[in-house]
DNA sequence: ATCCCTCGAGTTCA
DNA sequence: CTCGAGGGAT
């Protein structure tokens, strides 16, 4: 307990307050929700402690969200309560433990649902017309959205309020497949009938993850884009402008229906039926339990296919089953008794940047990297984040010594997202690229159109030291043991200015090296002895020809045959290569023109690396293969992607990276992602991996 | 000239 | 994985 809670209590407050009008007036958080939430627990720890400095006004006091202007005001009928949240699985168990208690030996079910991370909605129906759609606001009242709302195709207009017969029956023939893979889930019991004339639906508005990435791609240019989906979602609700929020393509998942002042259902569960019959999209993923554990399962569960939804959730809503227990437990002062919210670790993180250091890379780029106060995010401890290069800083406004918002977009790589310019002080430095090489020295240069700087030294050890680890890069010679370390070492010790010396190693050089004993460096010459045989394609891959990558090299030894050959092309002759164009032949021709590098050549061949194509490389083509197009997504358990792409190309097929309609088979592994949405939704046919080595085993009779 | 698909390049952490 | 840009099709 701090020596004046009195003073704490005060700066919290007005710490929150000022993020809370950030996030809900201005859609510009300044910190993750995790921060957030943790500012609020220590107001509330202070609090407890001194309960005579409670406030009526102090954030602890309300339910939370304040609302835009220009909305007329909509008082709720029932208020949106908010959550009680809990952040690991020890508190779910508490949380268990209550209910059991409060349930005193009777016996009841937890529905476990996502939580959608997007902004709560009120909608109210009169005779199955949609009359008003209202948002939270602070849970009493909110801003009157209805125009906006109309704009979402979810939510229909009218509702089946009643649900006929027939659909009632179907409705529930459905339950029983709908839900099979998840947990103990039975079918729905009934679907019920609803007299009541007036409805209020509650739900969640979102906006898909492929709205927000085209959204964001045209706002590119304007600069003005959305840090993820719940901000674009919110900022769009709050358009005056109702075909703009149209145009923003916002989604819907419904949640929880009432009649008047009451809970319209027997069941939670019973809900997500009705929804489904009054003609509302509902979120498949839910489960019924019996215990807590079933209910952390289906965490689980979800935090594993979390990255594959097209909406982005944060966590998983668990509710008491029976509304009759629900009234019985009641709500605490802020949040029902008889429902928690898990939420997952955050994806976002607040940090300092320390410094920014500019690595140099194997084609000479100077990229500067972000070292950042080390922060733990989504299970990992993140200390450093690329800057791209000048624009990206400039773009951002990024100074040494700002706070800044990290994020992990592609599950792995973290992100800066934005800077917190409230939480500068002044001292901040403006950082500026350095005008010579910071490895070298060498001049640095900047082609006109080009958005990265490089350095232009030829001979610049971190060049020279990026060419030999991509020289024995799996995709090219693959030399294994030739690592950075390695590299590293020789470089530094002028034992390898480049990739042919690597070929007059001796035995006596590498073992004198640190962690380097007789064995490992005899392997390495056995290495390096076995890699003079490797293909064509992968030596013209490995000699770093700007445009020349993995797929290109292939071309170009199939076309050539051998090394003189190619060197001798001209450009016209290079160009006329059906899939090389101006720019990659320009790029061979300047590459072989360059003495050096015909030296190189020279000397590799000397060295006995092989320059000619192997023959028997033929193509056997199968029908089923020849000329389509094969899509690799998720992880392959038999066989690594790259063992895939081959034994496709072997049979004359062609792996492409991107899912179009042009795709003949996505070849779908374990938890595969967006690719396989896509394919869905282009209707392309889908094969498991099982499938996929069937095909490929038995041989197609000529 | 414009759109769409692929390729190339750069990158983090365990 | 994501971005920018090369190459081909329209």
């Amino acid at each position: 307990m701090s020596l004046f809670p009195e003073l704490e209590i005060e700066e919290l407050r007005a710490e929150i307050r000022r993020h809370d009008e950030l996030y809900y007036q201005k859609s510009a958080p300044e910190i993750s929700d995790t921060e957030y939430d943790a500012l609020i627990s220590r107001l509330k720890a202070l609090e407890a402690a001194r309960p005579d400095l409670i406030t009526p006004d102090s954030p602890t006091q309300r339910v939370g969200e304040s609302r835009a202007e220009a909305f007329a005001e909509f008082v709720h009928r029932v208020p949106l309560m908010s959550l009680d949240n809990s952040y690991d699985f020890d508190d779910l168990r508490a949380f268990d433990e209550r209910c059991r208690k409060l349930a005193d030996g009777r016996e009841f079910q937890y529905v476990a649902e996502l939580k959608i991370d997007g902004l709560s909605l009120a909608l109210h129906y009169e005779n199955g017309a949609l009359q008003v759609g209202a948002t939270r606001g602070d849970g009493q009242r909110g801003d009157d959205v209805t125009q906006n709302v109309r704009t979402i195709r979810a939510i229909p207009a009218r509702i089946q309020h009643g649900g006929t017969e027939t659909q009632r029956h179907r409705e529930e023939e459905k339950q029983g497949g709908l839900f099979d893979e998840i947990i103990s889930v039975p079918p729905c019991p009934r679907v019920p009938v609803l007299n009541s004339d007036v409805l209020e639906i509650r739900g969640e508005a979102y906006m898909p993850r492929s709205v927000f990435a085209d959204i964001n791609s045209v706002a590119e240019e304007t600069g003005k884009r959305f840090a993820n989906p719940r901000n674009a979602a919110a900022g769009t609700m709050r358009q005056l402008d109702a075909a703009i929020v149209a145009s923003r393509r916002l989604a819907f998942f419904p949640y929880d229906v009432w009649a008047g002042p009451r809970k319209a259902f027997a069941t939670h569960w019973e809900i997500f039926a009705w929804l489904q019959v009054a003609g509302f999209e509902v979120n498949p993923h839910r489960a019924l339990c019996a215990t807590m554990d079933e209910v952390i399962e289906f965490c689980n569960q979800m935090a594993e296919v979390r990255e594959s939804l097209d909406y982005e959730i944060d966590g998983v809503v668990v509710k008491i089953n029976s509304t009759a227990l629900q009234d019985e437990f009641g709500t605490t002062g802020k949040y029902p008794r008889w429902a928690i919210a898990y939420k997952y670790p955050a994806l976002q993180a607040t940090t300092r940047l320390l410094s920014i250091s500019v690595q140099v890379g194997r084609t000479g780029a100077l990229t500067p990297v972000a070292n950042l106060e080390p922060v733990l995010l989504a299970g990992t401890t993140v200390a450093r984040a690329t800057l791209h290069n000048e624009d990206e800083i400039k773009r951002l406004d990024i100074r040494i010594g700002d706070t800044v918002m990290i994020e992990k977009s592609g599950e792995i790589i973290p992100k800066v997202i934005k800077v917190i310019e409230s939480k500068r002080d002044g001292s901040e430095q403006v950082f500026a690229m350095p005008s010579a090489c910071p490895v070298c020295g060498g001049e640095v240069v900047r082609p006109e159109g080009e958005v990265v700087k490089r350095c232009s030294n030829r001979d610049c050890p971190a060049r020279v030291k990026g060419r030999l680890l991509y020289f024995s890069t799996r995709k090219a010679m693959d030399i294994e043991g030739l690592g950075e370390v390695l590299v590293e070492q020789l470089v530094d010790k002028a034992l390898v200015k480049d990739v042919a010396d690597l070929y007059a190693l001796t035995l006596e050089q590498l073992s004198a090296l640190e962690r380097m004993a007789e064995k490992s460096a005899s392997n390495v010459l056995a290495q390096l002895e076995a890699s003079k045989g490797r293909d064509l394609s992968r030596l013209l891959f490995g000699l770093d020809i700007r445009h020349v990558g993995e797929r290109t090299s292939r071309i170009l030894a199939r076309s050539f045959g051998t090394v003189e050959k190619l060197a001798a092309a001209t450009i016209e002759e290079i160009d006329a290569i059906h899939e090389i164009g101006q720019t990659v032949a320009e790029s061979v021709r300047q590459w072989f023109d360059d003495e050096r590098n015909q030296q190189l050549i020279a000397r590799l061949q000397a060295a006995g690396v092989a320059t000619e194509m192997q023959g028997g490389a033929e193509i056997q083509t199968d029908e089923r293969f020849a000329g389509k197009i094969f899509v690799l997504t998720g992880r392959l358990e038999t066989m690594t992607r790259d063992e895939a792409a081959k034994a496709i190309e072997t049979r004359g097929g062609r792996a492409g990276s991107s899912v179009s309609k042009k795709t003949a088979y996505v070849v779908a592994g374990a938890e595969a992602g967006s690719k396989l949405t896509k394919a869905e939704a282009l209707g392309v046919t889908v094969i498991d991996e099982a499938a996929f080595s069937a095909m490929l085993e038995s041989e197609q009779q000529a």
